[in-house]
DNA sequence: AGGCTGAGTTCCGGATGGCAACTCTGCGAT
DNA sequence: ATCGCAGAGTTGCCATCCGGAACTCAGCCT
């Protein structure tokens, strides 16, 4: 399958995931492990020892999560042969996983904000156009960087109704 | 304690995290339920019960995870008073945990973008300022906005030398 | 046929989580 | 002063998950 929609999804998980988009994706890459699997594709890892050894996860657990990010079309599973050797499995993202950059970035630039290295950042992210840092904004579209601290999370279209319910963000 | 910086963090987790804020990160939010209940936080949500009805986690787990949230230092707890009852303690944002609303806003854009509803966006986050509509993007420091097919991951300052082995994000 | 290598799978004991019931603490009412 | 109440956890029991190491499996090469 090449990737869920919502309502499929939440079908496949067998969860009410309370209509929220923060939910429906953790429960795509918020188990223990994922996000840093993922993280190791995107720097460069493709092969399951290499990932296993690099990340220290268990090769269990390795194997569950790459199933499941095939699964839900994050990865994607490709065959290389090396010289001399059977052709083995090797696990690519797809155009789906480059938009998990962002969460990505956002983790690492929290990181590097509040428990940072004093030796400075161990990772810095490239715009492979030029070359240049690339950091993650909020931006409104009045035009401005936003702080954190200025975002509050308001109902949007599809929000659930539930009229005897005060509406709160889920 | 009011907030770790990384060395000391490592120590209390007994961690080797490998030299990478996105695991780091990950070690103060990463676990189930946690990102969830900083976005109730961040929603407005205060109270144990509230959070725990809402949000359907179990109390054992809630619990735990906001002793967590207040030890690391990204909730506060706070007494408050209704007519008539005791003191009870309520949780809140520290200012550094506004700086999870990029994480938080990160995992909203990507479910919106790829498991949306098909009703819209059932959140919407704006500027308090204006009350424009806020999204996450990664800016390049030429200026220019970029896809997360553009975005490669390189050693920074404090990257780990590791002279023997092939130096990858970590 | 036998060995090698990468990619998993299996087994086991310990940690974690869900659910429900229980406790604990002040407050106001009796 | 005692009772009951409500919010905020805590505890017990059971199921699931996880780490670590050993094991299996398939194809390529000798």
């Amino acid at each position: 399958m090449a990737t869920l929609r919502y309502s499929e999804f939440m079908e496949w998980r067998e969860l009410d995931l309370g209509n929220c988009s923060v939910a429906a994706t953790l429960s795509l890459v918020g188990e223990r492990w994922t996000l840093l699997i993922m993280r190791e594709v995107f720097a460069g890892l493709h092969r399951f020892d290499e990932i296993a050894d690099h990340l220290g996860v268990s090769r269990r657990v390795l194997s569950e999560r790459l199933r499941q990010l095939v699964e839900v079309g994050l990865l994607e599973r490709r065959s290389y042969q090396e010289a001399g050797q059977r052709s083995r499995p090797e696990y690519h993202l797809t155009p789906h996983a480059h938009d998990l950059q962002w969460v990505l970035a956002a983790l690492l630039q929290y990181g590097d904000t509040h428990l940072g290295d004093p030796a400075g950042a161990p990772v810095l992210l490239h715009h492979s156009g030029c070359g240049g840092q690339v950091h993650v904004e909020l931006r409104c579209s009045c035009g401005h960087d936003v702080p954190g601290s200025e975002v509050e999370p308001g109902l949007g279209p599809g929000a659930v109704r539930v009229p005897s319910e005060e509406a709160t963000l889920s």
